[in-house]
DNA sequence: TAGAATAGCTACTGGTGAGTATGGTCCACG
DNA sequence: CGTGGACCATACTCACCAGTAGCTATTCTA
């Protein structure tokens, strides 16, 4: 039972977002007067979790460390988490949620299929290039109980279900290439996921310029195309009408930043 | 200095491949009278821990459970490897070997980039699809000494170079699509690399129509396309093609046009 | 202000696993 | 035949680390 945090109520203000960002402040020692939000402190424990497992891998970090970075002592962290495993999870699920979200967005949406399977694969790029990209991306079943495993495997199975019935819809409505849903979608999440392994920050694009680029790739593919009109060039009967694939997301200024 | 193994002249004769495969037999116990091949035994260990770590994860696979998988105990582990970094390394060349072969051998060949690029994937997803490639995909900075990852970290940038000049030069001879090289070969790489994370033998496919149909979404792309010849099309043809993953280095006959 | 809850610390346990010290056995070769 | 080396096992050491016991200090509440 993963989400067994106490969630007490939360009485007090909503405390207005202490060192929100990146910013490695922990808020025990970075004011000096003990701002007793649970929640706050929590995720500053979470977070430290993730920098942590991003630098140095789930294996070699100890608990130690994590509450070294805090400026605290290990019992603190065990205050705040039941355990190591449990710190890896919701470090896992703070990175995917916004993917789900993101699917789940694109069902109740009437664009044509490519254009929600853009938006999806657009957010999945921006999770894994987040701080939290790492642990979710490499959680795996070896380092979990088999409940925790249990959950991550459906998260993932959400996801990947989700950008196959796109691919489907998009193979339906004319919008997609015709392709195996099923390898086209490892494909797609792969080549995401790996951003993980070789993105840093600091290093000049930001995840959702990462993203950018990817869909570009994804969408032209490597054989050159005959460049009449970008546009779409159904090659299979529409299947009916609703195949409007006029685009209504955005202008299309999609630069690609090719050289 | 990771390749300091002894190699003392191989003085006898080859002995005829035994227990070549995927059979987990050792050669310790499989036949009772010792033969001293110690290169044999050496790959034997390797291969062994190869298993280990793909079924469990490096961390969670001791050396007793290497160990005990080949009917022997650890100090014979240590007997034929320094230490268990040692082992991960190795696993990491042999899986990551052929690869390197394809890209070298992509550069002496005359065919357009496009053609010679696919048969590097095909050798790419091939090679992540083997019994080395979850040791390839994922030995890590983070468990291995400065000069191990530095080894490990010029392999892998040699056939990143390698995807990115294929793709350069594609886009010179008009058989690529134009694009960023480096984002574009993230993405190959990412997706091929990703397969190590999901494929299971015995699963139906093997790692060579993986790599197919990889390399027809790669080919193609999400946006459709007018369907001048037939060409592509790809999706879900049972293919059966007659070769065994077992095998390892018959004829290979690349076709580069395919069906 | 007493008592309870909150929040944190020092100092420990217990288990695991990498790597080794030491010695035994079998074979090749002089 | 006996000696040295190759090969392998028993039985250890040692370090690290997840998790805990029990104490202290502060803050909230009645």
């Amino acid at each position: 039972m993963p989400s067994n945090r106490p969630r007490a109520g939360s009485p007090q203000a909503p405390s207005p977002a202490a060192a929100r960002d990146d910013s490695p402040a922990s808020p025990w020692r970075a004011s000096r007067e003990r701002l007793r939000d649970r929640e706050v402190k929590r995720d500053a424990v979470i977070r430290a979790a993730a920098r942590a497992f991003n630098r140095k891998g789930y294996h070699n970090t100890s608990l130690d460390d994590i509450a070294a970075a805090l400026e605290v002592t290990k019992p603190t962290v065990y205050y705040y988490v039941s355990n190591k495993e449990q710190l890896l999870f919701e470090c896992f699920v703070a990175g995917i949620e916004g993917i789900r979200a993101a699917v789940r967005e694109a069902r109740s949406q009437a664009a044509p299929a490519r254009e929600r399977l853009k938006a999806v694969l657009r957010h999945y790029g921006e999770a894994v290039a987040s701080e939290f990209g790492w642990c979710m991306v490499r959680a795996e079943d070896q380092d979990l109980s088999p409940d925790m495993s249990a959950h991550i495997k459906a998260m993932k199975s959400e996801i990947d279900q989700g950008i196959r019935r796109l691919l489907r819809e998009g193979i339906q409505d004319g919008s997609i290439h015709p392709c195996d849903p099923k390898m086209t979608a490892f494909a797609l999440a792969g080549a995401l996921n790996w951003i993980a392994h070789w993105y840093r920050e600091s290093q000049g694009m930001t995840g959702t310029q990462i993203a950018e680029a990817f869909i570009a790739v994804f969408e032209s593919g490597l054989r050159p195309r005959p460049e009449i009109s970008n546009e779409v060039q159904t090659c299979r009967k529409p299947k009916s009408s609703s195949s409007r694939p006029g685009a209504p997301r955005s202008a299309r200024s999609r630069g690609s930043s090719r050289r």
